[in-house]
DNA sequence: GATGAAATCCGAGTCAC
DNA sequence: GTGACTCGGATTTCATC
């Protein structure tokens, strides 16, 4: 993978990145009269922002409640100690959890906000007793229940 | 759409939404071979987890950093009222935002957070400024700033 | 150095079964 | 749910600017 923030896109490169972030299923025929180029055209460049990591994956988004994760929750998460191997042994562990959708590390009153699907509150009571508060270096959690997602991962406004 | 929390899927469904979930450009025929149906199968059932909601779209992810949107914010938003009106007013307006990536109501210490994607800091202290303490009925908000994406927006785990 | 037209091959989408 | 059949798109080649 190339250095994306490298990359010159052109207006027509950012035609399609706006068109394939909208519907990533479209074929490449339909994309390049979308975007008023020719076929071949269209897909080498197509490819070109793939290889350069413009695009980093097309991917469907399934309704969570369909796969029974109708729960979603935010946490705040305090470390005990600000050292580096403290933060890195945080991380490692997080990255294994599947249920944390999200993990940042932020400025402010927390090190670190997660972002985490289950299926209900017992479940993620659960995950929080058995995982979270387990995770190294943790010294406080605060918990965020979700009671309505106004917006979800809307698109890149560009 | 239907309902899709009706919807019974069975191991074939299962393995046809994580295989798109991780690779939301593959043809028909090659998503018929992963999960071992045949591709005129393949093809009714994706059809139908589309029109039954279990897949809401299929969308391109865009590296921020290639489309100049490297800085990543989270916001708390407290209201000053608690009413069902001032809820309704701020969400209608973050609705509008497109630098607002999620908007979530949550119990706890805040009324909403925010998850923002802008260039650099000093375009979220403009955005910030002129925009968010001008959301409908906000008191007080609390920046937290990201200073490392440990996960971005990972798969489902089902 | 990138483009569009044409040419080949393979998959999408639909049928009967 | 399978197999076959037709049409259209994916992908490459090539001449061109």
């Amino acid at each position: 993978m190339e250095d994306s923030s490298k990359a010159v896109l052109d207006r027509v490169d950012v035609r399609i990145l706006r068109t394939l972030q909208a519907e990533g299923r479209l074929t490449n025929a339909e994309l390049a009269e979308r975007v008023n180029v020719s076929p071949a055209t269209c897909h080498r460049r197509t490819q070109r922002l793939f290889e350069e990591g413009c695009i980093t994956g097309v991917r469907a988004e399934i309704a969570p409640a369909a796969v029974g994760l109708s729960a979603l929750v935010m946490v705040g998460v305090v470390l005990d100690r600000s050292t580096p191997e403290s933060f890195a042994a945080f991380e490692g562990a997080v990255l294994e959890l599947k249920d944390v959708l999200d993990c940042n590390l932020v400025a402010g009153d927390f090190d670190y906000l997660l972002k985490i699907r289950v299926r209900d509150m017992a479940d993620f009571n659960k995950l929080h007793g058995q995982k979270l508060i387990a995770l190294p270096g943790v010294r406080q959690t605060r918990t965020f229940f979700v009671m309505k997602e106004v917006k979800e991962n809307a698109p890149l406004p560009f």
